[in-house]
DNA sequence: TGTAATGTTTACCAACCGGTCAAATTATCA
DNA sequence: TGATAATTTGACCGGTTGGTAAACATTACA
């Protein structure tokens, strides 16, 4: 036989699993620095320590080795939004959300950049997983918020903008490292910048969310 | 003579000047799309409407076509943090800074994400700049803020990572257009976001940088 | 108007890139 | 062990890409 590639047979060889595993780290590596397009099958070859056409026994495609790595990716990526709990107390889960959204900056930078570079190049190949899963799960969660905007437990406020703002912020942290490093300068050097970061964000949303009686109402909004 | 290229001749042609514009409106449009490495020269020139040869004749190589660009829409990028005015009132200054990083994010959403690509990919084209005069244009402005802050006249906070969360919170509308837009849906097909944006984010930032009699302590800070 | 400088294009090249093929090597298991 | 299936590799292919050479066209200007 000379085409398993993995979906034929369907019991994995250990061989298949450790080859699959070491192929798809090597992608996450290469595809969340270059991008999709400028990243070539010759280079995940060669941090994955096989040959090219090794590579494409495993993986039809380059576009395939980069779903495969996707799919695989995205569910750990939306976990800490999945966590995002409706029974809890309301600020307490913003700011677990923010904190869990800034370990995964710190600890999983690559994936925060593979998905930044996938989505900032137009998404050509996530579409369906922006507009399907994860809008769904978005839509799941504004409404929680709303819920709670409406019960008088946090400040009256844009749910979706207010995810987006704690998305921003955070993989900020991920996606544009080297800015944050050159301007925080070279003394900066170790994770400390998250540890600030953290204070930082925490306190501007809680602060920012806390039900107020006169709602900021001297910088009333024009246009 | 086969070589003048710009910089030999002193006097800039009509032509030259008509031709480099278009060519580095065409190059803005694709680099911005796809970044360095995946965008074409074949793809400019068509942009541009002229030929492969003819662009390479004005810029000796895609490198020179990028460098130009940036050097070009840099200086405009970091125009509005230069508006930051230490004399005004903080808290006016900080929400005009916002309201304006937003506009250029609904203006000038190709420059923005010019940026991003080069950022994201680690910078290689644009380290210097980065160390160099955005460093201080931002160290410059932090201080300000941090007067501010000693003054009492807003909360205190690491400027630092107050500019980065304006910057990361403005620039995401445009960087990740197509996800907001997904999460969002349809109808929200006008710039309608970008007002709700600015509503969200305005009230976010003024609140959060209130001075606070006791400031959230209630929510104080671990590690 | 003539001519030298400037601008444009066609044809081309070498390197690279995604992917194939067939042969060789290694693992599996009756 | 031997035969069969699974894995690995070197050689190769067609298309693309950044860039060049040189002929051709146009403009500026004395």
């Amino acid at each position: 036989m000379v085409l398993p590639r993995a979906a034929k047979t369907q019991r994995r060889t250990r061989i298949q699993e450790e080859k699959e595993e070491q192929i798809l780290e090597a992608a996450l590596e290469v595809f969340s620095a270059h991008g999709f397009r400028g990243s070539t099958i010759d280079q995940i070859a060669e941090v994955a320590g096989m040959s090219k056409p090794n590579l494409l026994y495993y993986f039809r495609t380059k576009e395939a080795m980069h779903r495969a790595l996707i799919d695989r990716v995205l569910d750990t990526w939306l976990d800490p939004l999945r966590e995002f709990n409706a029974e809890g107390n309301p600020v307490a889960e913003i700011r677990s959300y923010i904190r869990r959204k800034l370990e995964m900056a710190r600890d999983f930078p690559r994936e925060s950049r593979l998905f930044a570079n996938e989505v900032l190049q137009g998404a050509p190949h996530i579409e369906d997983e922006l507009k399907g899963p994860l809008k769904e799960l978005v839509d799941e969660k504004a409404e929680v918020i709303r819920t709670w905007a409406k019960a008088g437990k946090i400040a009256k406020c844009d749910p979706y903008h207010l995810i987006f703002a704690i998305w921003s912020t955070t993989q900020h942290y991920a996606d544009f490292d080297v800015q944050v490093r050159a301007v925080l300068g070279q003394e900066n050097a170790g994770d400390g910048r998250f540890e600030d970061a953290a204070r930082f964000l925490e306190r501007l949303f809680v602060d920012g969310l806390q039900v107020r009686e006169q709602p900021s109402s001297e910088y009333g909004l024009e246009g």
